[in-house]
DNA sequence: TGCAAAATAGCACGATCGTTCGCTTTCTCT
DNA sequence: AGAGAAAGCGAACGATCGTGCTATTTTGCA
């Protein structure tokens, strides 16, 4: 089925070697602490944000010396860039791929952001990186902002290729603005997230389904209920990760 | 006019003496140069976050010695959470208290959210610190974390009387759902903030207010262009600050 | 004008931060 | 198995943080 190939386009990101490059074969017992440290950076940066992510914090809960977190990454800004990268790919496989086995159109869109729903609304650990980076990294230039605008410009590219395909399959109005609705879309999630997160107020996530529903329902436009042959899944359109060029 | 007894209700609170009460007499100097270096905390603190906020740079910018300025809040703590009282005194000053001269109903509601996406959006100083803030505390209890979300509510709060003030005076239809209406406008604010501060999407604002005539338009009932007897203004209608308990 | 009190400065503390360096341990490969 | 490289540790650095403590200056009032 498609969704194999895409779940192979995602491994290669999962290695995002520095540089040297032309070396796939070695899976080093570094790589493999690396990852470690990374999974644990995630999690302590999803509760800390990615400014509170300290060095020292990070040998405790691994179980390390400092340097020999350091080591892995060369300075913290590179620690945090990875940090968000790996953010990045975790998301994609959750949110992304997944998604990318609905039929195009509205289908493969809500799934898209059901998905984001499930994945920002509470969950123990992990609030969204792109949603605290981008408050932490508003007003401070850099390469981790870079890193982060990046990576959510092609989140957000790949919402609006899905929002124009519904489009374009007759699913939505042929007059809806495409960015409008990506606009209203995102500012759903946002709101649940604050809701959620923050006030810790319970029917947030409803309230953003309920929301999609809204926003896609237009102006009294009212096509409910869409249901477009959902077995005609042509074979593997290059589903090309969302990434659009090298981020 | 009407405006003029609230203007009063402000100033009440623009000096939140810390609990001697009784005292309102001696404007000391300290007093004003404590207000000083809350002025220099807000401009900061909206660019580094809350917790970025450090006494050291405040002090430099201040031109002070870092225990002088220390000596005015007695805690980090508490320099934080004075801050946020400050911010929540400007906000409803800016926004809150003049769009109450407007008549009540949608009208109001309008103006409430206009002002707002004024105040967030850009504006070279001063990201807005409700949603830093919210982001930087959403998994940090503490006084702090306490004071904001008291602010966010009670500014919820506020909205909401709005929304159904003219849901009771027919601008609105009747079976609107009000929370659900706040989360979406709020939302519509949260993107415009992201779009806004983080992508620097020039069209943010004008997004944010499509958004909201599309949110208030709800399922194809279209009653646009509600001019509601624009002269009609109650004589000062117990206007009560926001805040509707003590904060 | 003088005096008490308030406001501010100066200095030092312990803690934590990111980072460097040299050494030891552990792995990987022939 | 042994050599060479990779990985990890430990201690120390300068910087900055929040916070006390003690002078010193400034202010407000009799």
């Amino acid at each position: 089925m498609a969704g194999l190939t895409l779940t192979l386009t995602l491994t290669r990101i999962e290695t995002p070697l520095p540089e040297g490059s032309a070396a796939p074969k070695p899976l080093l017992k570094g790589r493999q602490t690396r990852a470690a440290i990374l999974d644990a950076a995630l999690t302590l940066a999803s509760h800390m944000g990615l400014e509170g992510l300290s060095i020292g914090a990070l040998a405790e809960v691994t179980e390390m010396s400092k340097s020999g977190v350091f080591a892995h990454f060369g300075s913290r800004e590179e620690l945090q860039i990875s940090v968000v990268r790996e953010y990045h790919a975790k998301f994609e496989e959750e949110v992304f791929f997944p998604a990318m086995n609905e039929p195009r159109g509205l289908p493969r869109l809500r799934a898209l952001f059901d998905r984001w729903v499930r994945r920002v609304s509470a969950e123990i650990d992990s609030g969204c990186i792109y949603i605290s980076g981008a408050v932490e990294f508003d007003d401070r230039p850099g390469p981790v902002r870079d890193a982060l605008v990046a990576m959510v410009r092609t989140w957000q590219a790949a919402l609006e290729r899905s929002i124009n395909a519904a489009i374009a399959m007759g699913h939505l109005p042929a007059d809806t603005d495409p960015q409008q609705v990506l606009f209203e879309l995102h500012g759903l999630i946002l709101a649940l997230h604050h809701d959620a997160r923050f006030l810790r107020s319970p029917g947030a996530a409803e309230r953003a389904r309920l929301g999609f529903e809204r926003v896609l329902a237009q102006p009294a436009v009212a096509l409910a209920n869409i249901r477009v042959k959902p077995r005609a899944r042509r074979k593997a359109p290059p589903p090309a990760s969302p990434s659009n060029s090298s981020v």
